[in-house]
DNA sequence: GCCGTTTTCGGCCCGACTGTTTTCAGTCG
């Protein structure tokens, strides 16, 4: 049968939703967490399994994969669908799945709820709950009643917050309990940490003396709606601003491994707590364990130094083959912002920026920077006042003018060039010429087949002036889904052609993500790591942009404004 | 269902908090 393209992403949702199905089954937890790792480390591989069932690859060589799975896979791919999901599905109904999502309900709670009472949706439990059908099962008490009533209540959008919304929440948090009495180190843990692109809720860590009352004031911050969950070493509260927060307090002597335990990521460090057993070694929140000697935990890195490996940077900790890099000492040596020595991707008030050429400039200067590229819109993007081929001539000129004044700084010519629906490019060659670079991106027309688009943006690429690709995917994070694109055909066409491909900074874009900036590399295909800025402030967004990098496992080398003037030209082929 | 220098069976991370319970199961992170 011909091969489907279908996706890993739709792959790794089928085995997560077996998983689902397979808890409220009553299945061996085991067996659960199995199709769960896999779906997770699915999602973390660099090469689409269609493509490696169509080479015969063995799958069982997969991490977390073996022959049943490997099978599964084949199915899914050559057929498109898994007969084996769809007999759970006749068995167990799929709504039930929806009911796991409710706080304070499980598996084995929607597994009696259905047993007793033949609840199989949100509707179903609602009409049980006016009728009072629900209080009357074994182990479902007044309390617990209430609070599934009120999980239900809430149930509309679980969402998850854009990194750059939670970040001043965070802090402003940690400096309110900074203070307290008893603290002494206290810092953002879990996926804040990680620099996840969204992140759920935040946790935070102190390390304290005996006597603190770091709890008590937490719990009484003016902006704590209600209290989720109280206890001496661990608290969590609702905030109005829709934020949930936990804190875990722990003696200092133990604030390393709780650090490192609340950074997680979980599958991260069940990997690590597996590879500890195996050793002898026991971690948890408390410090890493020979037996019943306790060896290390007040810092971190003891946690890593005992188990033989290198420190791993929060960034990496998601159990993508990081462990093992660190086993054999061969980490990525991740990017930094102060290696940045230019901004590819700056709008000016010639098209949608805020300020002017000059004081982009002077503001790209005071941040150390050698270079920036200047890269208004173009005429088709109209909205944006984008420049036709006279306006951008003058612009030109103006940069030239400016290039003689500035001392120590190059602003490159350039523009951020629409990519029109066919493949061609909205400027005329005799100016693409006269470009330092060249950056294309998509601005219209989103809704194209994923064939369509991928051809029409690999046409653009091919064009000989055609530099960087920015915002590639077009996604806007929790706001525009990323437009239909085959992007491991991008990125083999980025390499053969020369092109760079961008990590877009906006915290909104980070646009190649964290996955796709890692199999660029894989790949041999440099990336710029740009601002897009369109103020003066926007320049700091490089943060956001970076620390997507560093979780992308890119390395200085891999992006291209770290090279000095000279070298990013020759690079161009300027 | 996966995995292996405890290797083809018998393990599989670890602990806090809650509610309903008289010692623990379920959920969560």
């Amino acid at each position: 049968m011909e091969p489907t393209k279908i996706s890993n992403r739709t792959i790794a949702a089928i085995f997560d939703e077996i998983a689902d199905l397979l808890e409220i089954d009553g299945a061996n937890p085991f067996r659960v967490r199995a199709y769960r790792r896999a779906a997770q480390n699915i999602l973390a591989l660099s090469k689409p399994l269609s493509q490696l069932v169509a080479e015969g690859a063995d799958l069982t060589q997969l991490p977390g994969i073996g022959e049943a799975l490997a099978q599964k896979i084949t199915e899914i791919v050559t057929t498109g669908s898994l007969h084996y999901l769809d007999e759970l599905k006749k068995r167990i109904p799929p709504d039930l799945e929806r009911l796991l999502k409710i706080s304070g309900l499980g598996p084995k709670r929607v597994h009696q709820l259905y047993e007793a009472l033949h609840i199989r949706s949100l509707a179903d439990l609602k009409k049980a709950l006016d009728e009072g059908k629900v209080q009357a099962l074994d182990g479902f008490g007044p309390k617990l009643v209430q609070s599934i009533a009120d999980g239900l209540a809430r149930q509309t959008g679980v969402v998850r917050h854009r990194l750059f919304e939670a970040d001043p929440v965070a802090h402003a948090v940690v400096e309110s309990l900074r203070r307290c009495k008893g603290v002494r180190r206290i810092e953002i843990a879990g996926s804040i940490r990680r620099r996840k692109e969204t992140v759920k809720d935040i946790d935070i860590v102190a390390g304290t003396s005996m006597n603190t009352d770091i709890m008590e004031t937490f719990l009484s911050l003016p902006d704590v709606k209600r209290i989720v969950m109280q206890g001496p070493t661990r608290s969590s509260v609702e905030l109005f601003s829709g934020f949930h927060i936990d804190l875990r307090a722990v003696h200092e002597e133990a604030f390393g491994s709780a650090l490192h335990h609340f950074t997680g990521a979980r599958s991260h460090n069940i990997a690590l707590r597996t590879m500890a057993s195996e050793q002898g070694l026991k971690i948890n929140e408390y410090g890493i364990y020979k037996g019943v000697r306790r060896i290390g935990g007040e810092h971190e890195s003891d946690i890593y130094e005992r188990l033989g490996m290198q420190y791993i940077e929060p960034e990496l900790r998601e159990n993508r083959g990081e462990i093992e890099c660190a086993l054999q000492h061969r980490l990525p040596k991740l990017i930094e912002r102060k290696a940045i020595r230019g901004d590819l991707h700056i709008h000016t008030d010639r098209s949608d920026g805020s300020a002017s050429v000059e004081t982009m400039a002077r503001a790209a200067m005071a941040l150390g920077y050698e270079y920036m590229a200047v890269t208004d819109h173009t005429k088709h993007l109209t909205v944006a006042r984008g420049q036709d081929e006279d306006r951008l001539l003058e612009a030109l000129d103006e940069i030239d003018a400016l290039n003689d004044r500035l001392e120590g700084f190059t602003i490159l010519k350039s523009a951020e060039t629409d990519i029109l629906e066919d493949g061609s490019l909205d400027l005329g060659d005799e100016v693409l010429r006269r470009l330092d670079l060249v950056v294309g991106a998509v601005h219209f027309k989103f809704n194209l087949s994923k064939k369509m688009q991928t051809k029409r943006i690999i046409k653009a690429m091919e064009h000989p002036a055609f530099s960087i690709l920015a915002h590639p995917t077009g996604r806007l994070i929790n706001l525009r889904d990323p437009y239909e694109l085959d992007m491991h055909a991008v990125i083999a066409a980025a390499k053969e052609l020369g092109v760079i491909l961008e990590l877009n900074a906006q915290p909104s874009r980070l646009d190649l993500n964290d996955l796709h900036c890692k199999t660029a590399k894989e790949a041999g295909v440099k990336i710029a790591v740009s601002t897009d800025a369109h103020s003066v402030a926007d320049l700091q967004l490089m943060a956001y942009g970076i620390a997507q990098a560093r979780r992308g496992w890119l390395e200085p080398e891999d992006v291209v404004n770290t090279l000095p003037l000279k070298e990013l030209l020759a690079l161009l082929g300027r």
